[in-house]
DNA sequence: TAAATCATACGAAAGTATTCGTAGTAAAAT
DNA sequence: ATTTTACTACGAATACTTTCGTATGATTTA
């Protein structure tokens, strides 16, 4: 058995599996809320992408009352970085270097998400030591 | 006069402005060629793509000679500036900060990289300090 | 100079994404 | 019990993107 070959989501799909991932399973009503929120939309349109999401494997749904409720079948971390795969690709062609630059360049970024950071780099800097002299030992 | 409203370029476009920025202005051969490398693309349709990229103001063309010569009209750091920030909302939920460390944590990345943005967080630190003295300057 | 080559323009087909209207039906309200 | 409200299904319109064929004309080659 291989790994479903669920299609990159929409713009539009993204939105919703936002509200998925923050909200947990929802209605079509509570999704539509949600969205409303930020721009006009209408219900069926919402109904509809759902269940086109459906079809294509990116959001299941319980259907034992009728007011079905939906939840997303793709994990965010996962969808994420599949798509800033494809971003970096499109937009920064394959530096994600430069992206990250970009993205830490020209926004306001607090100390502690700095420190963050920081964190991070030590953290793989450690592990390239200890890769890196586990690449020497296999050589001596 | 305002500034001009020039549209978000799509994923077509967006392939070709990546070679207009790294070559310069070229023809539509020259493009073409370069696209070809990476996948199978028909003349006619680069120029077709040139043309509406011309009509949406993301490039401008020398046109003096029979063969016309296209050049990029948005520059590269804003365009992949105004993507990002729309990326982050679509993708990250608005989070530059998740996207930083996806891009970071999944991904190998060299000595030399990591010690780049060491230095560019250092910087950035620097002036938050500066600006923190300066705030605290202000309210003596 | 005739034929082959190379270039642009443009219409239109094909593909994909988004939106909405309408029909049908279940549940709730009166 | 009848009306109103809530929900799903589905077709189809609209919009946007990508692709290509064909017409037309200039330039180069034989």
């Amino acid at each position: 058995m291989s790994k479903s070959p669920i299609p990159k989501p929409t713009e539009s799909e993204l939105e919703i599996l936002q509200v998925l991932w923050q909200q947990g399973p929802a209605t079509v009503r509570v999704v539509n809320d949600e969205l409303s929120r930020r721009r006009d939309v209408g219900y069926t349109t919402t109904l509809k992408l759902l269940q086109l999401m459906l079809d294509k494997g990116l959001v299941l749904r319980d259907d034992d009352s009728r007011t079905h409720v939906y939840r997303a079948a793709v994990r965010e971390e996962e969808t994420q970085g599949l798509l800033l795969d494809r971003f970096v690709d499109a937009a920064f062609g394959g530096s994600a270097m430069k992206l990250v630059l970009q993205a830490l360049g020209n926004r306001r970024t607090s100390k502690e998400e700095l420190q963050q950071i920081r964190t991070l780099l030590n953290q793989m800097e450690d592990q390239k030591d200890s890769t890196d002299k586990a690449a020497t030992d296999e050589l001596a």
